[in-house]
DNA sequence: TATTATATTCTACATTATGTAAAAGATGCA
DNA sequence: TGCATCTTTTACATAATGTAGAATATAATA
């Protein structure tokens, strides 16, 4: 059933708009805003400004049906689509997939960047990452208390 | 001059390939490992299964040094090709893109994933992040000591 | 039930990135 | 000067995304 979520991440952009086109975007954002809604009322969402065509929408809201982004059901005439996951459950899958990605191309590199970047934040951000590590490492040092 | 490098990663696919295409990074591999080259050397340095002609190795090789990662001089009749930058810098460079954009999307998703991800690992692993932490932290309470 | 408003599907074209290569043109050496 | 070798030009393919007109389907209503 649910295929899993393929993806490009690109780091150049903002946001979601990292991980999907900007017109797949808006779509997520007013799905995950206003819940279950039909194509008219995507359109309805979207600022005055943003001029782009019934039909235009119905394409990539399909296709996003097809990737699995989200789902849809027939209610009366028209269909409704609502996202397959939660705006966290989204992130979460995005960023599973990108920390062990990056990881993988070089643990160590993406280790010292990412002390690096929260180095720059609030104190407590790093505090709580901190944390974080000595509990990990408290639950495994139990689960392997002889461990090599 | 060196214009930024813009990539996009895609976390499904395997080492450079997150980053490059198929042929491009077989032709960076080539060019990090035997040092500046021909496209006729390239040629010579894939394995006979690979079959590629001249003019699609010469033709991405061009595109590569439009897109700033290669840069190419004329020595005699043929151009010569080497990478701008080392394969460790080039991670790097990769590596800090693509932990600030997955930090910016959701940093605790990114800081719970990547202890997910090193509690896989052997434990050294989060132990030598555990100290990069620590000692980031002591730097961080030396230069603002009175902070908030 | 026939008309109309509204939705969907089909088709098509645009752009960008990448792979691929033939054909034509340039260049340098024997 | 002529040939071997290289480069450039051109072109086509695929995939993802944006965009929308035209044709078709369907529900509501007069």
């Amino acid at each position: 059933m649910g295929k899993t979520l393929k993806f490009n991440f690109n780091p150049f952009r903002k946001g979601l708009n990292q991980i999907l086109g900007k017109l797949e975007e808006d779509i997520m954002n007013v799905l995950w805003e206003k819940g279950e809604s039909s194509v008219k009322e995507i359109l309805e969402s979207f600022p005055k400004e943003r001029s782009v065509s019934y039909s235009a929408v119905i394409t990539v809201t399909n296709r996003m049906t097809k990737k699995g982004l989200l789902s849809k059901r027939k209610e009366k005439k028209a269909f409704l689509y609502k996202p397959s996951y939660s705006r966290e459950r989204f992130y979460e899958i995005v960023s599973k997939a990108v920390v062990e990605g990056i990881s993988g191309l070089s643990l160590k590199a993406a280790m010292v960047n990412f002390v690096e970047y929260m180095s720059h934040l609030n104190p407590d951000k790093i505090e709580y990452f901190s944390q974080l590590i000595e509990s990990k490492k408290q639950s495994l040092a139990k689960e392997q208390p002889n461990e090599k």
